[in-house]
DNA sequence: AGTGAACTGTTACAAATGTAGTAAGACAGT
DNA sequence: ACTGTCTTACTACATTTGTAACAGTTCACT
């Protein structure tokens, strides 16, 4: 599933809420954009048809439920740019980012924090086996 | 500069030759796409377009060279994509490639290793300060 | 029951992107 | 000089995205 900027603002405040009227997400974007409440529907219904959002009838007024989540999206848009811009391997990117400093180092020592954490983790699951 | 996807694969080109031309892009593709050697052309111009090659004729053949740098062009989709999908943050991006398993155990590795070298690096560059 | 506000579905239109055709000029081999 | 091949500049058209207006319908309140 491949989501436009627009359409990542909208999906973001879906994930938030879960189950959102155009009225709500509306709101929620007020201050971030300037977009008139139609667009807002037009992008929902439009994420409907993409088959990103389930929509369905409360009264007369369309409530719109996720039906992938934001795991999934943040997946499918790295592997995105993986596949154009760093030759499909996430070894490239990872050493880009690394060695372009893209990085802060306080984001770094984060990183290699969690890569601990999961060696550990994984360590213990080999030996429960 | 913002890249679509078949401008990426242009770009790839471009960078790996350095200097092309239309031809050139076209050979280089045939494998990989299926465009027809004038729509590696339209690419070329609105590349050139919006400033991320420069043409020049050489005899009657238009010859281009990249205006930015791989790295640049990169390192600006990667700032798109943390801002559409990542809170605008690399931590939570980071914090995602992990928990999330996009990586796999040997691609962990080498990504700690490569912490590791920074490291040092870092340290050494303390001390010598 | 009447009315204004909110909501819906439909339609619109420009820019960006994917994909390519065509006509005309340049050039190399005969 | 002629002809086929290459290249270019220009034009074309569908799809996606950004952005929204409009007209009809519904609902809540008086």
């Amino acid at each position: 599933m491949k989501l436009s900027d627009g359409e990542w603002k909208v999906m973001q405040v879906v994930w938030e809420q879960q189950e959102v009227a155009a009225r709500d997400v509306f709101d929620a974007l007020e201050e971030e954009t300037e977009w008139a409440y139609t667009t807002v529907k037009t992008m929902l219904t439009r994420l409907a048809e993409k088959g990103a959002l389930a929509m369905h009838k409360r009264g007369n007024v369309s409530v719109f439920k996720p039906t992938i989540s934001r795991a999934e999206a943040r997946r499918s848009d790295l592997r995105g740019l993986v596949e154009r811009a760093f030759d499909g391997a996430f070894g490239p990117m990872l050493q880009f980012l690394i060695e372009d400093k893209s990085l802060s180092a306080k984001e770094r020592r984060k990183l290699q924090g969690l890569l601990e954490e999961l060696e550990k983790e994984n360590k213990g699951k080999r030996k429960g086996k």
